[in-house]
DNA sequence: ACAGCCTATGCTACCGGTTGCACAAGGATG
DNA sequence: CATCCTTGTGCAACCGGTAGCATAGGCTGT
């Protein structure tokens, strides 16, 4: 019955009450100064007409809405949801909602931005995607964030994984069980600097005299990672061609691992190691057993949710997370 | 510079353009009458000051958000994001966008509808959560829908995976195998009841006689699979003491598959077969390989946007899917 | 020259809240 | 008993659009 009938608002809980509208409005604040009697008698009619205070109406005078976007331009990559699934518990303990906004071919960060600026959002953040400064600049006053990547745009705050100690740790670990000649294997170039990963992998082996070449997977995907590492093991002299295999994140390491054991017929880690990145669900699996490093997706969800509420500062957060050492290297 | 002053409206381009707001409203309606010198002038003048139609007003003033609630209970099963991705894309090409709602202990069904609701959105769209009645009334007027689940309500739509031909083509499938003696592995068992996969498996089997053993995972996890897989299989008895299991879905059928081999130390398909359901992406790989049964997730998202944007009738559709025949069985 | 019509524009009222001010009623104070 | 203060309530104005009516002014037809 109620679901029939038009939508309640404030005037008709004030003509159920005997009051005024702006009553019963008050009655829904607990700083307003009201009879306990009238709040009463005015919630008593509320509850009976089962009102409920219009947010848009709300949002439109206060100029909040409580509303963030959340861009996301790559739905490949496992590790994104259950970091969703914090960064939306986060958002909503605050008393916030997500728009989750599909970057893709016809619906670019332009779109994107215009949209949710349009709707009023009281943040964007950039979750995971690419990005270019003039992008970021049609935020206009809007607060952006990054989550998950390195942003080079000054005033654009971003919380992330500190690459520098993640990739030396990694190569640390590899050169301690006495790898000597790894390969990189990345996704899209463009990505990949906004990662540093790679970067910094390569770094590290420089110091210690040894040149590691960089494999393209093209797309963050396993079935392109296991393609990639398949044409190009058998390029490089030597069997194999390298002895470690470390990879931009955990997607593309368990289709590199796929690609060694299953189609060139190699023992990992006795004949090669693989590393990945990110630490998601299935490379715990004993079919993978895969050696990563874990990202502290719930305290970058938390750091940023603290951000974009005022509770904390807004200022670029690199945090750093744990090797994890398993049975593939 | 634009980004630091107050925001623009349409009044600030009509003093611009030295016209009233409702012609710079106007301006922007292709179907308005007006003046092309005039729309001309409007438009130089907004894109000069960059001005943006508030869509909080718009919405207030239409009653109409294109904003759709999107709730979901369960981040644990992959599937969801790749669905997600086709959910948000649909929408967007009709000029909608999602509300990623996440339904926890401290946000539940009912929290999550009531604000949404607040919030005006113009559909919800329960997406593979576990639901009672009463929490649907809540929605009133607001429209509902269930996206990958059975609804068992009317006046509720529901688009999902027939699990009759589904559980009827594993079984046949099985049956044709050589498997005599099979069981089923099911998650939580209230959503369970929503799928009817355990239910129609389980009837498929009696028709030939045999009575399935229902394993009870508890939850819809790899890890929370594998044990369960491994603490029943050695209490029946028999080596081993089933021929094939069949999984309610996918990651549950990894976390069996994993259980079998590294910890029970059984040889898959040849000691016992396994089957999932989903088709996730990683059910591909060579390191599990399992058949499984791919649900038309795409066409279901599409049927659903159809119905919510009313270019078809909101009825509920079960659609069917494909048998994957993989190594695993 | 004037009715009749059409086009383009302005205006009022409204969507459902919020904000700050005005003011009435009642109690405390001198 | 007048004054001041406190508390509680009503009200106008506003947030930034939309919908539909009113009307000015140009053009046509007779």
């Amino acid at each position: 019955m109620a679901g029939l009938t038009k939508k309640v608002t404030s005037a008709d809980v004030a003509r159920a009450a005997g009051v005024s509208k702006w009553t019963v409005i008050r009655a829904f604040d607990p700083a307003a100064p009201i009879a306990e009697m009238t709040r009463t008698k005015v919630l008593a009619a509320a509850a009976q007409l089962d009102y409920r205070p219009n947010l848009l109406a709300r949002s439109l005078a206060t100029q909040r809405t409580h509303l963030v976007a959340i861009l996301v331009d790559d739905f490949e990559n496992p590790y994104k949801l259950p970091t969703l699934a914090h960064l939306t518990a986060a958002l909503q303990r605050e008393g916030m909602l997500g728009i989750l906004i599909n970057i893709n071919d016809s619906f670019d960060h332009f779109a994107a931005i215009t949209d949710a600026r349009s709707r009023q959002v009281d943040a964007i953040v950039l979750f995971g995607t690419v990005f270019r400064p003039e992008i970021v600049a049609r935020a206009g006053s809007t607060p952006c964030f990054v989550l998950a990547r390195e942003s080079t745009i000054p005033g654009v705050t971003s919380v992330y994984t500190d690459p520098v100690p993640a990739m030396r740790a990694l190569g640390e670990h590899l050169h301690g069980r006495g790898v000597r000649r790894p390969a990189f294997l990345r996704g899209p170039r463009t990505q990949s600097t906004a990662l540093g990963r790679c970067r910094e992998f390569v770094s590290f082996w420089a110091e210690q005299g040894v040149q590691v070449p960089v494999i393209n997977a093209g797309v963050y995907d396993r079935e392109s990672a296991a393609e990639a590492v398949h044409r190009w093991l058998p390029t490089v002299p030597g069997v194999p061609g390298c002895d470690a295999l470390a990879c931009e994140n955990d997607i593309l390491a368990l289709g590199a691992l796929d690609a060694l054991r299953y189609r060139l017929g190699l023992r990992v880690p006795q004949d090669i190691a693989v590393v990945g990145f990110d630490d998601i669900d299935l490379a715990a699996a004993p079919s993978f057993d895969l050696t990563t490093y874990r990202q502290p997706f719930r305290d970058m969800v938390e750091a940023l949710v603290q951000m974009l509420t005022g509770k904390r500062p807004a200022e670029t957060l690199r945090l750093t997370g744990d090797l994890v050492l398993r049975g593939s290297s």
